[in-house]
DNA sequence: AAAACTGTTCTACTAAGAATAGAACAAAGG
DNA sequence: CCTTTGTTCTATTCTTAGTAGAACAGTTTT
């Protein structure tokens, strides 16, 4: 996992490193089983707390992204992560409004938004 | 104007005003030259507080949707909102992404996604 | 001219979240 | 037996969000 901390960033540590975590499972780098690093390792090589990682732990496992087995270790949820339901559909939607209503702002128009998501689509799915 | 704020979301208050605001500009509802009302009465309207509003248009203005004359009034920007730069552009897509991401973690295909920024943006565009 | 209204600035306080730190625990693994 | 695991606890520091009240200097209205 190549993990790409911005500590100036407004948003937080642990959630940048949830995201990358998630990424990593849209492309195909992580893949159902596969296992993570225990959150004092994580911690030391990404020069961060352990309390720090654990919470990021916490989050992913909150969305279902990751099991953690009590004091095994955190691992990639296993037979995949779950389809999306109604809920989250709604949820997704209610993230990504304010977003294009500022793109729309923009002048940027209904075919250059959607060429803009087809691009990061793409960029997620190509395994680097 | 018609703003609702949910005052229990993570999203802070300033921020849900200044978002549902934008998305009044990019309806249609509200239009270059369109005065917004004053910090104190909408304030008042919206059972806030007058500081929580000005942080709103500040945010607004640094993001050059609104202008704000010194003792007068704010106002939407004259002439319309300036076009999308590339730092723009850079920037909408560094936001889109980590949602994007979950998305297709939720097995989601990019047909799926890209039907559902359509039905965002269909709602962005028509004035209700 | 007086009054009301405008955004601005200042101090002040509370509450919550983020991040770090260190210590200790119980269970699993080698 | 010893290391490693996630967990839990207390503690501290820093920042942000939100509210509050007062005062100021212009603008607009009456």
């Amino acid at each position: 996992m190549f993990i790409e901390i911005e500590p100036d960033s407004t948003v937080p540590i642990y959630l940048q490193l949830a995201q990358q975590i998630i990424e990593g499972v849209a492309k195909g780098t992580l893949k159902p089983g596969d296992s993570l690093p225990s959150v004092r390792s994580f911690a030391a090589d990404l020069g961060m707390n352990m309390h720090t990682v654990n919470k990021a732990y916490h989050y992913l496992e909150e969305k279902e992204f990751i099991q953690i087995v009590q004091k095994k270790g955190v691992v990639i949820h296993e037979k995949g992560v779950r389809k999306a339901t109604a809920t989250d559909r709604q949820r997704l939607t209610k993230e990504m409004r304010p977003i294009l209503a500022e793109a729309l702002c923009l002048q940027l128009s209904q075919e250059d938004i959607e060429l803009l998501v087809k691009e990061i689509i793409l960029d997620l799915k190509e395994v680097k």
